[in-house]
DNA sequence: CTGCAACTTAAAGTGAACTTCAACTCAAGG
DNA sequence: CCTTGAGTTGAAGTTCACTTTAAGTTGCAG
């Protein structure tokens, strides 16, 4: 079994063979096709796979993540090296993400109990990017105390 | 300015108007009216749009926040102590958060270079609760290694 | 060769969290 | 008093990340 139809691949990932379509159409996957037309996805595609779940842990949207597997090699198949390379950037952004999380948890408690919450001054809140939005609409991101 | 109009409150707060009026349908702020039908709220309303946007942070839904909302005082306007009480409560997603993504930062690179994204004994991820989960679908939770 | 689970497609549906629209009314400064 | 910006409603639209459905095709075990 060289390689894996789109149920073996929903199996051994835990990602439904309808998503695993719609990953494809959004070009987050590949597929071969059979003489039949049936999707056939090398063993490697499972690690892509593996990435975008990891990635949406954090928080990424398909659209970053697709735009992050942009860059593995076109042609040959990733090697650990360039696994590396595309973790170490999500490793930057997570650590960015928990140092917000921190942040947040350490004034959470006094910034709700004090008058602070007109929300004008707080340096809880603040408008700014979506590193942590997720879903729809413009999200708010905690703001560094400076 | 006893009260605020719902522009007041979106500017006070950085939320739409919309949003405000999406809110009060979903019954997780209130307004009384004026003679001619507009909505004025209390400057204690403030504090609960800001609440409903620290919680959001934490990931947690509206709905999940319109039930820690309930928890608050009938009645009267809600002391510093009630947040006080309800922000703990977040303390601990928060916390429970932050250790997930020191986790996952702490694996990433190792699991994404290594063999085991075959995903079936990886302890990175495994399906389960829904902590983290924001928006539709099944989300994929991080296993404690144990 | 047959039967049946697993596959194919396009199109429509879902749920969360809003936003936009149209048609209308209110409130307040000049 | 009049104008104009702000507010009102219900209904429909939007985005994301999928899932479901219907109608049909493939691939492999027996």
């Amino acid at each position: 079994m060289e390689t894996l139809a789109i149920g073996d691949l929903a199996a051994r990932s835990g990602v439904a063979p309808s998503a695993l379509r719609y990953y494809e159409r959004e070009g987050l996957i590949r597929s071969t096709r059979t003489a039949g037309n049936q999707r056939r996805y090398l063993r490697s595609e499972l690690r892509r796979v593996a990435f975008i779940k990891i990635a949406q842990q954090v928080g990424v949207s398909l659209d970053e993540i697709r735009e992050a597997l942009a860059e593995l090699p076109e042609g040959r198949t990733p090697t650990k090296a360039d696994w590396a390379r595309l973790s170490a950037r999500w490793r930057g952004k997570l650590e960015e993400r928990i140092l917000l999380m921190q942040r947040l948890r350490d004034q959470l408690t006094g910034c709700i109990g004090c008058g602070c919450l007109s929300l004008q001054r707080c340096n809880l809140i603040n408008p700014g990017d979506r590193l942590a939005a997720r879903g729809t609409g413009p999200q708010m991101i905690i703001n560094p105390p400076d």
